[in-house]
DNA sequence: GCATCGATGGTG
DNA sequence: ACCATCGATGCA
């Protein structure tokens, strides 16, 4: 049987990167296309704490790619890396605090088959790209839900792939689903029973 | 299973 | 000259 799931409120988003990241484990994304609807199940993200943090690309400031990050909670930062991998964000906490959660890995959902484990992944899969960018996320065809799951355990770990990030390289703000299959990387092994 | 490498283009 | 990645390749 299927829950019935609630939009998450823009209330939600306004809260610091690290919550918001941590609370979206187990929510569900959805991209309503019209003909289909695309869901999954949030299994890992990453929160980029603002300019002070060295991994956020807002810590160059103000630049035509950054603005987004700056301006109000609720919109999608879409960002395009080594040439073939659209990377999906989300704004949060309080306008002009560059607050972001990244979006790395999900499970499909409906019986839909798709891999979303890994970043580009889950953002070519739902179908996310650069024309995103700059869009509120909240209300429309793209958004979040909460069907009531929560799952047993959510583990924080440091995040992957901002070696450069001097003191921030072991802060423990990227979160995963332990008990998910999907989860990228290879930081986080779960202890043997 | 794990390590290494190259694709490929936006960015400052 | 990098880079919030991924798939292929080599070797075990």
């Amino acid at each position: 049987m299927k829950r019935r799931s609630k939009k998450l409120p823009l209330t939600f988003f306004k809260q610091p990167a690290d919550i918001v990241a941590r609370e979206l484990i187990g929510k569900i994304l959805v991209h309503d296309l019209g003909t289909e609807k695309l869901r999954c199940r949030i299994v890992e993200t990453e929160a980029y704490m603002g300019p002070d943090d060295l991994a956020s690309h807002s810590s160059k400031g103000v630049t035509n790619r950054t603005k987004i990050m700056f301006g109000p909670p609720g919109r999608a930062y879409v960002y395009f890396i080594y040439g073939m991998h659209e990377m999906f964000n989300i704004i949060v906490g309080e306008a002009g605090k560059a607050h972001a959660v990244l979006l790395r890995a999900g499970e499909p959902l409906d019986g839909w088959h798709a891999n979303l484990t890994g970043p580009g992944r889950l953002a070519k899969a739902m179908r996310i790209d650069r024309s995103h960018n700059g869009k509120e996320i909240i209300r429309g065809p793209l958004h979040f839900a909460d069907d009531g799951f929560r799952p047993n355990q959510i583990i924080a770990t440091p995040r992957i792939g901002i070696d450069y990030a001097k003191h921030w390289v072991e802060r423990p703000l990227r979160f995963i689903d332990p008990a998910s299959k999907h989860v990228s990387g290879k930081r986080y092994k779960p202890p043997a029973v």
